[in-house]
DNA sequence: GAAAGTAAAAAAT
DNA sequence: ATTTTTTACTTTC
């Protein structure tokens, strides 16, 4: 399998794929060769709390409506945050239905799903709510 | 096709 | 501040 991991903190940060990125997540230990490419450097700059943004392919084996939810979440910018609701109405939708969309998501941080929270709180997580937060407060948003 | 299951939000209490 | 509808989309019968 091939792919590479970059530390952050005390987590991993592991990217599958690459020319297409199929997934990313966050593990205790590093599951790939620490292999460096354009995208791995990025991302160790983004860990660093740079302003990057990721332009990569992914893979979105996905129905159209969730695809719909991630492309629109990729357009997020760095350190704005959206709520569920929010884009919910844009895509003429509910807010249940595009949580459950991003649920999906097996793409941590290069989809900033971590970028839409619930109106009150701060929403879920797959990967932890405390992982959630840290990334937010890497990119300077604040949250209570 | 129907029903359950959501990382939500608004309304009601 | 907690509890109860309302909500729409995927998944799984």
């Amino acid at each position: 399998m091939e792919g590479f991991s970059v530390r952050w903190r005390d987590l991993y940060f592991n990217v599958e794929g690459e020319e297409v990125v199929r997934r990313a997540f966050f593990s205790r230990n590093p599951v790939f060769d620490f292999k460096e490419n354009e995208l791995s450097e990025r991302l160790r700059r983004y860990f660093r709390g740079e302003k990057v943004s990721f332009e990569c392919k992914l893979e979105l084996d996905f129905p159209a409506f969730t695809k719909r939810v991630l492309k629109r979440v990729l357009e997020i910018p760095y350190g704005e945050t959206l709520t569920y609701g929010e884009i919910a109405k844009e895509l003429k939708s509910s807010a249940r239905a595009v949580a459950r969309a991003l649920s999906m998501n097996k793409i941590a941080v290069i989809i900033p799903c971590h970028r839409v929270v619930s109106k009150n709180g701060l929403g879920g997580y797959s990967w932890g709510v405390e992982v959630k937060k840290a990334l937010l407060r890497l990119e300077g948003v604040n949250f209570p």
